[in-house]
Formats: structure tokens, C-alpha cells, sequence
RNA sequence: GUGGGCGUAGCUCAGUGGUAGAGCACCGCGUUGUGGCCGCGGCGGUCGUGGGUUCAAUCCCCAUCGUCCACCCCA
């Protein structure tokens, strides 16, 4: 027998009893999105591979080791986009949309990186990210987080969700902490974890994350960002705190947030929910000052964050959605009346545009054809037979109640559905 | 990339050194033109794959692949 070929690992499907959920997440959001002015791109997938080296930091290990790269048939170095930023600082770049300040635009899509498979981690995952540019003031950095808020609570998710925020500084404070960082946990050599000596030389601000317990508690007393930060930036992260206090969004500053790519600067935050096991991180995002200049053009504050769909979904599941059930399921008593009965849907169709009417393809006895209206859940069944087609007639049964079945001229069908469904709604 | 758990019917799982079972799902019958509940019957498995031990392996051993969880990384 031909083998049968699966999905590539850590590339899921997403079943039609999940998807409900993917589609309630992104309608949504995008109607939240609409409401402050964000305005929708479509980006490729496919990009050149410098463009991440270049901004999220050679000595990541997104771009180390969990990019999907390979040579273009003319030998160029693609990627699959690990991330969404890059790609949406590079588009604004190139058409010039960073003229106007204040452009804020979101995306949705499929992001790739080749990690080992988990809880809450895909090779193919998706994101919804929102970015905006141009805007330097700390009012930008709140209404971010409180749109964000927001869509946990229209999603019914608020409760699960935990904000966690810091600043990173601009990049000369960064600098400077990272080398009193690193002096220290030279200091301290001795106790740190194997993982944490490497990192201490490459990234010495990623050590901050170890979930070693022990190390935990020694870097408690390590320096922090915030005792680092000139009074522009201080000022500046005070602002975002205050703005969010004033709305009324609990928030953690935490000393040990510092994400996990070059390019933040300033604030920078995660929603995190601790329902999903080790990834719990559901949305994260912040500043990104210089990273405008760094791709070439004059520089331009941006900042921005991006939702984990595969993750918001898991909290989304934990709650259920009604499906509308279908209004009629029509049952044909044979082959030959079928194309009468469908020119009878179809009129039905007319009007009724936003009822869900369905008609039985599979034939077989009626016995077989009402087991699969019950199964649909439809409120109707409609009998097409030969006996009530001769007067020009059909029956339609009350699958969900008690009320007797009824006989009612074929001609008066549509009208007398969409009675039906005006009751119903 | 590292470590651990698990791979038996479409799904959830039980089970035994002598080549397998349940529940659910699916199909049919109990109505000559009518669902749900109930009863009866049926379909469905190279027990992940390859090798080894054994008279004999789905069961024991090894390898491999897949999957899940954690590390790592991060949405």
C-alpha cells in the first residue's frame, strides 16, 4: 500500500472545530484594531535573510540556529520570516510610509523557526502583530497596552492574563548595563549554570531569564536596568507606568523582562498567563527606536507588539463557543426529486442570506437522511417526498421540539421560513 | 540541539510470551416515507517500523521514526 504522507513536524492543521476559535480571535481583534486606527498589510513570508540578521541580532538564536534559510534558485539567501517586525519596518522603509508620522499599521500570519516542537510552540506558529511608527511619546507605549488589555476582556481572557513590563533604556544606558552586568556576573562566576557562563559572554542580559531557581535568587541582588537609566528614559518609563495606573491596568515591573531581541529599546512588556505550561508568554512586545536607522532610513521611533495566535487560541478553547446551529436540513425521499428540491433551497437561499440552510447530498432511505439532520443540529427538517410533491407540497418537521410536523404549499416555503428564523433571532 | 514519558480500531484507552478487546464514532436492522432513547447485528487492527532473544513476541532487548512534556528558545 502508498504510504500515507503526513504533516511535516511542528506544521499543524488547524480542524474546523479549532478554527471557530482562530476566527473569533482575529475578527476580534481586527475590529479592536480598527477602532485605533490601525490599517492592515500583507506581507511576505519570504524575505532576504540579511534582513533579520541585521535587526534582530546575529547572535540570537533565532537567527543562529531556528531560521529556515536557503538559496534562491540565483543563489540569493531566503529566509521564512522568524518574526513579523523586521518585515514591516522593511516595507514601511521601502514605500516610504515613515514620511508621515504616526503610521500604525498590524499584520497576521504564519512565522517560522525551527525549534524543537512543545506546549504552546510550533515550527509554523501564527501572530497578529501591530506596529507604529513615528511617535516618540510615552502616551503611544500605554495605548498599546491598554488596547491590548482590552482585547483580553472582549475575548474574555483578562483574568488569565498578567502584564509584566521594563525599560530597556536607550542604547548608550543599555551598553553601559550590559558591561556592569557582565562585570558582575564575572563576579560571580562560580554559581552560575553552564548555560548562563555562555550566555554571559554572548548576551549577558539574556542570563537575566535562567529559570535555575538558584540563580534566580543570586541575581536578585545582580544591578538593575532601571538604577541604569538616565532621568530622559526614566522619566519617560514613569510616564508609560503612570498612564497605565490611571487606566487602571494592574501591571508587575519586572528588573529580569529583557526579551529576546537586539532590538528593544525602552519600554518593553509580555502578557503572560501561567494556564499554558512553560510558553506562557500570550503577547509581547516594546520600543524599537533605533531600529529604523539601523535598516538605512532616517530615524524613526517604532514600537509594537505581537499576540501568539496558537497560544491565545489555548485559552480560548478552555471557554466554549456557541455554533450556530444550521435553521433546515432538507431530506429528499429519492434521487429523482432531488433537483426539485434543490431549486426549492435555492429559492429558500434568496430569502434567507444569512441562514445556514443545508441539503442531503448522500441520499440513502429517509431513515438514514433524518439521522443526519438530527446530527447537524439543524431546527428544521424538510421533507421532500412524492406523495406531498404531487400537490405541490412539503413537509417540515420540528427537530427540536414537540410541535407536530407540518404540510405547507412548497411556494410558501421561503416566506414561511423566514418567519421561522425572525423568531429565532 | 539535550533529557524524559508515550506509540494497540477513526477517537479515548484496556490487555496477554502462544498473532487481540472495551467504550465512543460509523453503517445496517427493529417502520411500507421520518431523527433523538433503547435493543440486535456489522464494518474496522501488518498491536509505529526494522532487527535481536525465544519453539513462539503486540508483550522482553536494541535501534529507528513519530508524538507529548521539559530544558533551550520565545509569540
Amino acid at each position: 500500500m502508498t504510504e500515507i504522507i503526513r504533516n511535516v513536524r511542528g506544521m499543524p492543521d488547524v480542524l474546523p472545530e479549532q478554527a471557530v476559535y482562530w476566527r473569533h480571535l482575529e475578527q476580534t481583534a481586527l475590529a479592536l484594531l480598527q477602532r485605533y486606527g490601525y490599517a492592515e498589510v500583507r506581507l511576505p513570508l519570504l524575505e532576504s535573510t540579511e534582513l533579520f540578521t541585521r535587526s534582530i541580532g546575529a547572535v540570537t538564536d533565532i537567527v543562529e540556529k531556528e531560521m529556515y534559510t536557503f538559496a534562491d534558485r540565483n543563489g540569493d539567501s531566503l529566509s521564512l520570516r522568524p518574526e513579523g517586525t523586521a518585515g514591516a519596518v522593511r516595507c514601511m522603509i521601502q514605500h516610504g510610509l515613515l514620511h508621515t508620522p504616526g503610521t500604525k499599521i498590524w499584520y497576521q500570519g504564519p512565522m517560522f523557526r525551527h525549534e524543537r516542537p512543545q506546549r504552546g510552540r510550533q515550527r509554523q506558529f501564527s501572530q497578529i502583530g501591530v506596529e507604529a511608527f513615528g511617535i516618540a511619546d510615552a502616551g503611544i507605549d500605554a495605548e498599546l497596552i491598554i488596547m491590548s488589555h482590552r482585547l483580553w476582556q472582549r475575548l474574555g481572557l483578562a483574568a488569565k492574563i498578567k502584564l509584566k513590563i521594563n525599560s530597556l533604556g536607550n542604547r548608550s544606558e543599555r551598553q553601559q548595563y550590559r558591561q556592569q552586568l557582565q562585570d558582575w556576573l564575572r563576579q560571580h562566576q562560580q554559581q552560575l549554570d553552564e548555560d548562563s557562563l555562555r550566555r554571559m559572554e554572548t548576551n549577558p542580559l539574556r542570563v537575566l531569564d535562567s529559570k535555575n531557581p538558584a540563580l534566580q535568587q543570586l541575581l536578585a541582588e545582580a544591578p538593575t536596568l532601571l538604577q541604569q537609566l538616565g532621568s530622559a528614559s526614566r522619566a519617560h518609563y514613569d510616564q508609560v507606568c503612570a498612564m497605565l495606573s490611571a487606566s487602571g491596568i494592574d501591571y508587575q515591573h519586572d528588573d529580569r523582562l529583557v526579551r529576546g531581541l537586539d532590538y528593544y529599546s525602552h519600554t518593553v512588556f509580555e502578557w503572560q498567563t501561567d494556564e499554558l505550561g512553560a510558553q506562557g508568554t500570550v503577547c509581547a512586545g516594546g520600543r524599537y527606536d533605533d531600529l529604523v536607522e539601523l535598516h538605512g532610513a532616517r530615524p524613526t521611533p517604532g514600537i509594537g507588539f505581537a499576540m501568539g495566535q496558537e497560544r491565545l487560541v489555548a485559552l480560548l478553547e478552555q471557554q466554549s463557543l456557541a455554533a450556530s446551529a444550521p435553521l433546515l436540513y432538507v431530506v429528499v425521499q429519492d434521487a429523482s426529486l432531488r433537483a426539485a428540491a434543490m431549486q426549492l433551497v435555492e429559492r429558500c437561499r434568496d430569502a434567507l442570506p444569512d441562514a445556514t440552510l443545508l441539503l442531503d447530498h448522500l441520499g440513502g432511505s429517509m431513515k438514514a437522511q433524518m439521522k443526519r439532520a438530527n446530527r447537524s443540529g439543524a431546527v428544521l427538517a424538510l421533507i421532500v417526498a412524492a406523495e406531498e410533491q404531487q400537490r405541490g407540497e412539503v413537509s417540515v418537521r420540528h427537530m427540536q421540539s414537540d410541535a407536530a410536523q407540518q404540510t405547507l404549499p412548497a411556494d410558501e416555503l421561503p416566506g414561511w421560513l423566514a418567519g421561522q428564523y425572525a423568531s429565532l433571532h
